[in-house]
DNA sequence: GAAAAGCAAGAGCACTGCTCTCGTTCGAGA
DNA sequence: TCTCGAACGAGAGCAGTGCTCTTGCTTTTC
């Protein structure tokens, strides 16, 4: 019964993913040293060997990880509007959780969205937590097309889209139209990508106050997805 | 008289680069290994450090390299196009030109937009070639303004970035107005994030046609950029 | 022609991931 | 309760890394 030795192991594997998340966060993924989280940990580095087979299964559980926090990040965001009909509230929340989960945590964040290792292909077990985050924001999709509301999409969908946008959606089981789907889709790439440039200093000489095009993403996108509902039709009007 | 030496030098430094380029390419940047080079070129590793003082240095001057490959893929895509007054036409080049270029040279473009070196500061070498490729967007705006148009923005500017626009602008010399600024970057964003999503291989199982969701996200910001141009208002309308 | 600078080589340091072997210790089944 | 196998930590070792320093040799410069 939770064998004294099994409570243990689970002790040390959490020990070392801890050690080794703290060495990410401050020196990046690249630089996790499995022979410093042994060194650290009191422990010889062979020993480590253990409990993850290779450095690369242990970089694999800190991604896991990480894809969980951002998920719970985003997942907090979302909850923290209250109004659950405001949807161009919750969008905004969502994504600048996202962002301040980002900023907060960059080297995980490059651990998630970076340069991916060479020759790692991503195991199974990421890409259940890898879609945690995007399940939010499908959510929300999906929420507000329940409730009726619908949204006028200007430009067409790529022909080669429709059949990955229907094949994404009864993969999923959640119900979302096509034209919503394809917005929400640019708009995850927008948003991501105003993070990465962001992120890894592509801003730097470029503009003073990232958020602010952060913002202006989130903005535009927003509008596309929830037309009319932000009271910034007109250019003149300042916010 | 172009020394003797001299000249050996820079077909060692040239041969240096080669080499450390296509180490690269076939396993990229992380695994980029001094010594190997040193292997290849039948040297000892001590001997490399004559023309380059580290790993680092080397990596730099492939990065500015790549940049300048990356901002000769867009020129070249840009000019291809022959009717010069049509910019949706040179938008959707360009924007396709920089993914095909990342595309065929993908641990290139992760050198470039992935992860950054841990502690590595970009030194002031690599932001003119950075800069590149941004530059052949910008041109394409600010032509497209002289001539006339004039693309009527929705939604308004985020306060903090009007700073940001007039300071960018002054700094560049080129003339674009805050509100087509604003949407180019938005839409740089968008494209650079598309890319990185599909290259990094966060559309895996998500999308089987990443070609397509890159499409899409050109097709919104160019009807965005240049509204009314493209025959795409109506959603009904296949294309 | 002599002094100075550039160059390649080699040895060496401190570090990495990972493997293998060796005693020890623990715990589940007989 | 005892035993035997599995799990464990330590240590040595291999092949590789970035980088430094010294030692001779060659080329350039004065």
């Amino acid at each position: 019964m939770a064998g004294v030795r099994e409570r243990a192991r689970a002790g040390v594997i959490a020990e070392i993913v801890r050690l080794a998340r703290l060495q990410v966060a401050e020196s990046g993924a690249a630089a996790l040293s499995l022979r410093a989280v042994a060194r650290d940990l009191g422990m010889v580095s062979s020993a480590v060997y253990r409990y993850f087979a290779s450095r690369d299964e242990l970089l694999t559980q800190l991604i896991i990880d990480s894809y969980d926090r951002l998920g719970e990040a985003a997942e907090a965001a979302d909850a923290s509007v209250k109004r659950r009909s405001d949807y161009p509230a919750r969008w905004r929340a969502i994504t600048h959780g996202i962002r301040q989960w980002a900023i907060d945590n960059p080297s995980e964040y490059a651990l998630l969205f970076g340069t991916p290792v060479p020759g790692y292909a991503a195991p199974q077990d990421t890409i259940g937590p890898a879609g945690r985050y995007t399940w939010v924001l499908l959510r929300l999709l999906a929420e507000m097309e329940a409730s009726g509301r619908t949204s006028a999409v200007a430009t067409p969908i790529p022909v080669a889209l429709r059949s990955d946008l229907t094949a994404l959606r009864s993969n999923l089981g959640i119900p979302v139209s096509d034209a919503l789907l394809a917005v929400g889709m640019v708009a995850w790439a927008n948003v991501m990508g105003a993070i990465s440039l962001e992120l890894f200093g592509h801003l730097h000489r470029v503009v003073d106050t990232p958020g602010a095009l952060f913002e202006a993403v989130v903005r535009e996108q927003g509008e596309r997805m929830f037309p009319g509902t932000t009271a910034s039709r007109r250019p003149s009007k300042r916010t």
